[in-house]
DNA sequence: GTGGGTGGTTACCTTAAGGTGAGTGGATGA
DNA sequence: TCATCCACTCACCTTAAGGTAACCACCCAC
């Protein structure tokens, strides 16, 4: 998804935030609250560490989430999060993810629940 | 945006659909009713002939769009139009479209009314 | 007869997204 | 002591999406 210069509409701008091929993974995962990094790359299979890390910053940077470092001890500690944009954009992503679940899924996830 | 085999929500299947550089632009195009194949060239700037008769095929492909060809006398008329299914995705673009604009695109096309 | 419009196709090339696999440095566990 | 977890980074490679430019047949107007 090359960044565009100019967007033509909201869409176009808002495909090009999520258009990454793990990025609304990562927005369902949190939905469910703060993930940390371990968690989000065992809770989305597929994902590698090196393209996990590079989402995680490129959503980041757009502020759809927040990443905060702690030390417990001497233990790193870094917890992924949504920002009011991100629970805004999830709850945009809505109608779309109802829209797939209900024309391209089929009946068999139709009982899965968010987003 | 690879085709993946297994989606894991819907929104994932989705994004792939919708997922191309220019799809999102063609179905705001045909939004205002059926075009011919030099319109939307014409109304998509810096599409190329190429790109755009390779997303028409595959958005064709997801029954998205339907092309009715018809001969007036000799000349072709190629024209492009939203199905059902293409209509109801737009509506559950709708959100994410506005959300765009309201985040991304600042004020300056706040006042553009459609998608 | 030539320039433009119709709706494309074809071969080739570029580029960036994503994947592979190894390494890092400290801490903790067996 | 060796291994493993944590959260990554780095160098390299592959692949597919998209771009470039030429070409096609057919028609019409100038």
């Amino acid at each position: 998804m090359t960044r565009r210069d100019a967007y033509v509409c909201g869409i176009d701008a808002a495909i090009d935030v999520v258009g990454g091929k793990w990025k609304v993974l990562i927005l369902w995962a949190l939905e469910g609250g703060p993930c940390r990094f371990g968690e989000l790359r065992r809770g989305i299979p597929g994902v590698t560490e090196k393209v996990l890390a590079s989402h995680l910053r490129e959503l980041e940077g757009d502020s759809i989430i927040f990443r905060e470092e702690a030390f417990e001890g001497a233990v790193r500690r870094v917890t992924y999060a949504l920002t009011p944009l991100g629970v805004s954009l999830n709850e945009a992503l809505g109608p779309l993810g109802a829209w797939g679940r209900e024309h391209l899924l089929g009946e068999r996830s139709a009982h899965h629940e968010a987003l």
